[in-house]
DNA sequence: AAAGGTGGCAACCGCAATATA
DNA sequence: GTATATTGCGGTTGCCACCTT
């Protein structure tokens, strides 16, 4: 049995909208809210389906939409939201008030990605004397303790393609193991040509991914070790460099990151060995936003 | 002027997560 | 706990304007 589709197809209207259904859909909208969408169509008198009522008000109608080019400015900040978060458009769209994540998709996908192709093609041979200098943890695996990804796109610095949630990671080591406060467990549906298992992340009810879309500021701080602390005192949000008490629950130290990285290979695990940039990187980017 | 090629953008599609019954 | 509905996301497609030959 196929999924059922979204609506039918028959009868509606597709392609571009007109100026009198982008009306309608505004009016009904600013009379009775976002949401159900499914409906939508129906109660507004619109031959459209719902999915793509919405994609109209996201994408274009809605009030808070900027109009024009791209500044500069902004190309800088997707590019360097790309670079650490990937094609995760709608969270690098949420950094920049007033772009939608289809715009910016659409502008680096014509713009930005040849754009940076050519930077970091030119930029190749410098990258390769400086990167062990960098503060980053590397992953730098001892070769026999690693086994090739089954499946690796030609970018480097992003695996991940879908903003799905994760609480469970993928890797490839061949004996179960506790990493920390990782829960570690043979996934049950494992297929057995990967050899894959699982690591739970959920760590004191903050895992993994809510960590990766989450304010980072809000959460984190460094302490001297480099350890990623929790931080208790959110309350404080101007305060970017507060003191670390030994009573913040740990969340990953940077030792800790290389040594469970190195055994494993997971399918983020270039944006959590990446954590500290990416922290570091957000910060700084708070600063230059004037937030 | 016409034909073909190219790039930009809006819209569509399918999948996955989440909500609800 | 399961099935179904809804929502949100990223990838892809197709149209159209512009450019080149």
């Amino acid at each position: 049995m196929g999924r059922r589709p979204c609506c039918s197809k028959e009868g509606l209207n597709r392609g571009a909208w007109t100026a009198l259904e982008d009306r309608t859909l505004k009016e009904y909208i600013q009379i009775h809210g976002e949401g159900g969408w499914r409906n939508l169509p129906i109660e507004a008198g619109l031959k459209r389906c719902g999915k793509s009522c919405r994609l109209r008000w996201l994408n274009y109608l809605r009030p808070d939409i900027k109009r024009g080019n791209i500044s500069e400015e902004e190309e800088e900040l997707i590019i360097r939201l790309h670079k650490l978060l990937g094609n995760r458009w709608s969270l690098i769209a949420g950094r920049l008030p007033g772009r939608t994540d289809n715009e910016i998709k659409n502008y680096w996908n014509t713009n930005l990605s040849k754009k940076v192709q050519t930077q970091s093609t030119s930029k190749q041979t410098h990258k390769q004397s400086t990167l062990s200098k960098s503060k980053r943890i590397l992953i730098n695996p001892t070769p026999q303790a690693r086994v090739p990804p089954p499946v690796r796109t030609t970018e480097s610095c992003v695996v991940r393609t879908k903003a799905t949630r994760c609480t469970k990671i993928f890797f490839t080591s061949e004996e179960p193991a506790v990493v920390n406060e990782f829960v570690v467990e043979k996934a049950p549906e494992s297929d057995g040509l990967l050899s894959d298992f699982m690591a739970d992340l959920d760590v004191g009810g903050l895992c993994l991914s809510e960590f990766l879309h989450s304010d980072f500021s809000d959460l984190y701080r460094f302490d001297d070790n480099d350890a990623i602390r929790l931080d208790g005192n959110s309350d404080n949000n101007n305060d970017l460099s507060p003191q670390i008490s030994s009573d913040d629950p740990l969340l990953f130290h940077g030792e800790n990151i290389e040594h469970y990285w190195t055994g494993v290979d997971c399918i983020q695990r270039d944006a959590a060995s990446d954590l500290q940039s990416l922290a570091t990187f957000l910060n700084a980017e708070e600063d230059w936003l004037g937030e």
